[in-house]
DNA sequence: GATTTTTGCACCTAGGTGGAAATT
DNA sequence: TCAATTTCCACCTAGGTGCAAAAA
């Protein structure tokens, strides 16, 4: 913890696919939501250092609106389209099953968020919070929040600086029912390894 | 934790899947036992009720040798055949992975040791504490095992009567690399769902 | 009519079965 | 030769994909 050029007792953070989730998001990235949930590809992952060991953490990922726009695809290209729907309702957390656990254990591997589900059924908040719950057609901002806790995972707030939230641009995306741009459809099927059948080359190179 | 006829601090524990397990006791069960590692079935799986809510508990099952013999399997039935080989070696604890945690989330369902591998691999002792070490033609016996830990995980043994054990006979098993009672190998492919495919009716039924 | 959402599907990944043959 | 173990396999379970048609 006394390693140059870092400040104590501040966590640094890696995205872990980073190359990955640039290639959509020169696109603009879309995720599909569905009733029964749809895992996010490329998901979140990441390294972290910086914590302290023998502390006790919570990490988990929310989403948040981007910004305050609906969004439609028209003539190829995303266009804003009047305001989101701004109304609360349901979860948008979904809490690291590791969580809650020591530093030590967090900075060992990659924390990966890939079981994550996107849904657009509001009553699905309670599935043991493995749900997050978003509108289509709005665009969201996933965030990183690394929490330390006491040691029976209870959370103090009434210390400061014991929360952190971390941010990376390039994970925004637009909630969709069906995929907009076939430019990001052509990506996932080129990535994710549950779209293998659709790849045009499939029978040629297996 | 004030019902009638219960003793306080006093965990009651039920075998879920009981009547199978002596489905297959009746013939004396067989579980397989593989280098990478193999699941039981049945597997172990309880309810458990009388604990107190908010006390935080680790629970995790061991096996332990269940007769001092060595057994081979001849004339069609199990014979013991010289002392057990005795020698310490691997792991035989099996943590559950949603340990520690509260007396409330333990009693809410069943609490199932599904993913507990039996493997003859002593190397295999770090697997992530997902392996049980067993050596092949002995008889073993699962044991539950309920610890009431401090807030933070730690145990407290100081304190007497915080760890209670429980022992169901009926999941006594020895352990093979193949299966010697045809009577066993009918019952697992009868009940276990991964095994349908070497089911007589199969193709009549579905 | 046009857009958005849902449903059923073929096609994958990932991995748990016992059988049979090969190995020890 | 015999007993025990390992390896490879076809056949499952379980569930994650985008597509196309149907529904809303």
């Amino acid at each position: 913890s006394t390693q140059p050029g870092l400040v104590p007792g501040k966590a640094q953070v890696y995205l872990c696919n980073r190359p990955l989730w640039l290639k959509f998001h020169r696109h603009q990235t879309e995720m599909i939501i569905t009733k029964q949930g749809r895992r996010m590809f490329p998901f979140l992952s990441f390294n972290i250092s910086g914590l302290d060991p023998t502390a006790h953490y919570n990490i988990f990922v929310d989403v948040i609106l981007a910004d305050p726009n609906h969004w439609r695809f028209q003539g190829g290209k995303w266009v804003p389209c009047g305001k989101a729907d701004t109304n609360v309702q349901g979860n948008r957390v979904y809490m690291h099953p590791d969580s809650p656990n020591t530093g030590a254990h967090w900075m060992r591997q990659e924390i990966s968020f890939g079981k994550l589900k996107l849904t657009n059924n509001k009553g699905a908040s309670n599935n043991n919070g493995q749900m997050v719950v978003l509108q289509s057609l709005h665009k969201y901002q996933p965030r990183l929040h690394v929490v330390e806790v006491n040691e029976d995972g209870t959370e103090d707030t009434s210390q400061p600086g014991r929360v952190q939230t971390f941010t990376f641009p390039e994970t925004q995306f637009i909630a969709v029912t069906a995929y907009q741009n076939t430019d990001i459809t052509q990506l996932k099927i080129d990535h994710n390894p549950f779209a293998k059948g659709f790849r045009d080359n499939y029978d040629t190179i297996y």
